[in-house]
DNA sequence: AATTAATTAAAACGTATGATTGAATGTAAC
DNA sequence: GTTACATTCAATCATACGTTTTAATTAATT
């Protein structure tokens, strides 16, 4: 009972990490939340997809819930990471950047996922980070994992807005994301803004957005 | 076997409405659907919720399926038809509405629902037509609920707007759409842009919504 | 080679779900 | 009062889920 255990290191951390189970599983996962949902999807049906025993899940994440947190950090950290970075960027060429270049800054890095992504790789992530506002009890998770994003942004726009109050700021940056997010989600449908995973295609999508987002923000 | 049998209405329709099985279970369905999602809310809660047999509910509509279909109709039918019969009256008075009377004119019966309705009725319907593009099974019933709706303003807004492509035109509706659906479902939220459900701060809310929108939409 | 821990595998657990059944009850018509 | 139908009810079906357990396997350490 009161025996002292000794711990060792559990994630051993194999060099190639194609094959690693725990990658497996993050990349069904990724995939199946992504096009299913998160409660749409079974555990099952993701060892399935990564050929793993369904005992691997709990052994390596814990639980469903914590298998979804891993899922959602590993997608928005890259994301959240560009962002702060190509705001950084602006801030430092002008140090009160346009509204338009915020948000730039805010919306480019999840669009440009699309194609910098290998494969569909790209396109899945940003459905991903469109579900995470999707489900009620997922939105905490995204939220926590792109909150320094948010707050970073916000305060941007506060001052490239001094007129407006906070309230009013706020609700408008809400409108801008949900806007980020339907564009994610509907990326492959007839008509939408994103019509292909083209680099060309995706600036000028992003153009498109970033004015019509602009404008918004400012009237 | 070859018997004729002879069919009677099945709906012998109560006149009082309150107490009938159908209102009660599609009353206890709309609520739950709202709150917890399609896929998330069991047919066993509802029962619970409205009182009633687990069978009635498949004997009254079939199957889960064809009851969400029940629920998302009965909501959105009203709101069909006071945003088309809101734009007729806009296009009767101005052959050429704007681009702000046009939306004001789609934007606005969805968010007065939240006051028009009973207690927090109002607020639950709001919150299932947001519902409607949240959860991928559902999305192309709530699509044909609204579909009516979608194709006139959409007629509208390209007449108002001549200069801008169709393509273009689909996808700044889409993301008002977004907009509107956004606002819906984070009514209650700290910041949101409708604090509360009085009919003064919906007017605000919807006057805010519509300049936000129509800035995107000729942007 | 022996030992120890990390990992995988197969099977089962308890619970919940949507759906169905067949009997009971109510209700109107003849 | 009997028949015919609509409706309700309790019980059950088959299936799927997340989780746990126990044993087998693999890999590293000594």
């Amino acid at each position: 009972m009161a025996r002292p255990i000794q711990i060792r290191d559990p994630l051993p951390m194999v060099s190639d990490s194609f094959g690693d189970t725990q990658t497996q599983i993050l990349d069904a996962a990724e995939q199946l939340f992504a096009e299913q949902g998160f409660g749409a999807t079974s555990l099952r049906s993701i060892i399935r997809a990564a050929d793993v025993n369904l005992a691997a899940i709990h052994y390596h994440f814990g639980s469903k819930e914590k298998l979804i947190v891993a899922t959602i950090e590993r997608m928005a950290q890259p994301i959240v990471q560009a962002e702060l970075q190509q705001l950084a960027a602006v801030q430092a060429e002008h140090p009160q950047p346009t509204v338009e270049a915020i948000l730039h800054a805010m919306l480019a890095p999840a669009l440009e996922i699309v194609y910098h992504g290998q494969g569909d790789r790209g396109l899945t992530q940003a459905r991903l980070m469109g579900r995470c506002r999707t489900e009620p009890t997922i939105e905490p998770i995204g939220a926590r994992a792109f909150a320094k994003s948010s707050q970073t942004f916000l305060t941007a726009l506060q001052q490239a807005l001094p007129d407006q109050s906070t309230s009013e700021l706020t609700w408008k940056f809400d409108l801008v994301i949900a806007m980020l997010i339907r564009v994610l989600c509907a990326a492959d449908q007839p008509n939408a803004i994103l019509q292909d995973n083209s680099p060309a295609e995706t600036a000028a999508a992003i153009e498109r957005l970033v004015n019509f987002a602009a404008a918004g923000m400012k009237s």
